[in-house]
DNA sequence: TATTGTTATACTCTATAACTATA
DNA sequence: TATAGTTATAGAGTATAACAATA
């Protein structure tokens, strides 16, 4: 089941009527989205239960262990959420205790973040089980579909942004 | 922007000290899941304004499409969609007088599920318009990459589904 | 006036379970 | 007992705008 080829032959013109004829499991954008939520619900078994976060959280974490003091304004440029987004996954990070902020001295209305101790334990023991499951997914691809995938993601990202209906 | 390769360099053990890094918009997870929210996103422009629906009714209608009469239990088989969510997709759309439900005579607890004369009108006018918009990501791909995707979303696809945290 | 970040509001979506009716 | 489908409920997530503080 689901190998089959996507949009080349999601469609087939029907000789017979002239009906359109568009085929669901093999249409690119089904295809893609129905992957993405397979993926984000068995990727958030490793930090929703245990941690009890979601998707925000696990991105400000990550954005956080990447670039250790950043604002709230730049996690959401880095992330592409909305400020109300990172605003709420902050706050909620703050109540679990994995985040801590200060006002910056310089510009009182920012607040610069970074992971805690706690925070940094849970960055330590997430990002070893997200790289497993990423290798995991990539693993079962030929060497030249792996090679592909950052260019392929790139190029339908740019083309979906550059989309204006008629 | 956004070309990057994933995961192969999505993190880097540094040698310095030895916490793990991991690249977010290197991340395959990450960057599938961005990716299919923006062509979600783009995507249902199609459709949302035009007729007021969702994803859900979108499937419906392109379920129905293609293939004339069917169950609600057929659709959420066909589309990965729980029956709740058929339920209200097919009330929604009948309530639009794009779809119509018949009982079946030889079981009474089934009803077979077509569109309507509107709802084909409907389907006829988003097919064309759905692989124009399905085509214009997939020339945005190399002849390579573009044979290749079906293959890979199958793969990565059923990875997503295998996968069991340790 | 513009920007950072929070809060309020209303809305959509979702998951679960409980339910009706049929088998 | 099991299945098709609906409804109830509550919770999660979302978008928008309005807001306070600061620049």
């Amino acid at each position: 089941m689901s190998h089959e080829p996507v949009s080349p032959t999601a469609h087939t013109a029907s000789s017979v009527s002239d009906r359109p004829v568009l085929k669901l499991n093999q249409f690119l954008p089904y295809r893609l989205i129905h992957l993405a939520e397979t993926v984000s619900r068995s990727f958030s078994q490793i930090y929703a239960d245990q941690y009890g976060i979601g998707i925000p959280e696990w991105r400000v974490i990550a954005t956080l262990g990447e670039h250790p003091t950043m604002t709230a304004r730049d996690i959401g440029t880095a992330t592409s959420m909305h400020k109300t987004k990172v605003s709420r996954a902050v706050a909620t990070l703050e109540s679990r205790g994995y985040v801590e902020r200060e006002k910056n001295p310089d510009d009182l209305r920012e607040q610069v973040l970074k992971l805690s101790s706690q925070g940094n334990a849970v960055y330590a023991d997430l990002v070893p089980r997200a790289l497993a499951y990423s290798k995991e997914l990539e693993d079962a691809l030929t060497e030249e579909q792996s090679e592909l995938l950052g260019d392929i993601f790139g190029r339908l990202h740019d083309a979906a942004n550059a989309y204006r209906p008629d």
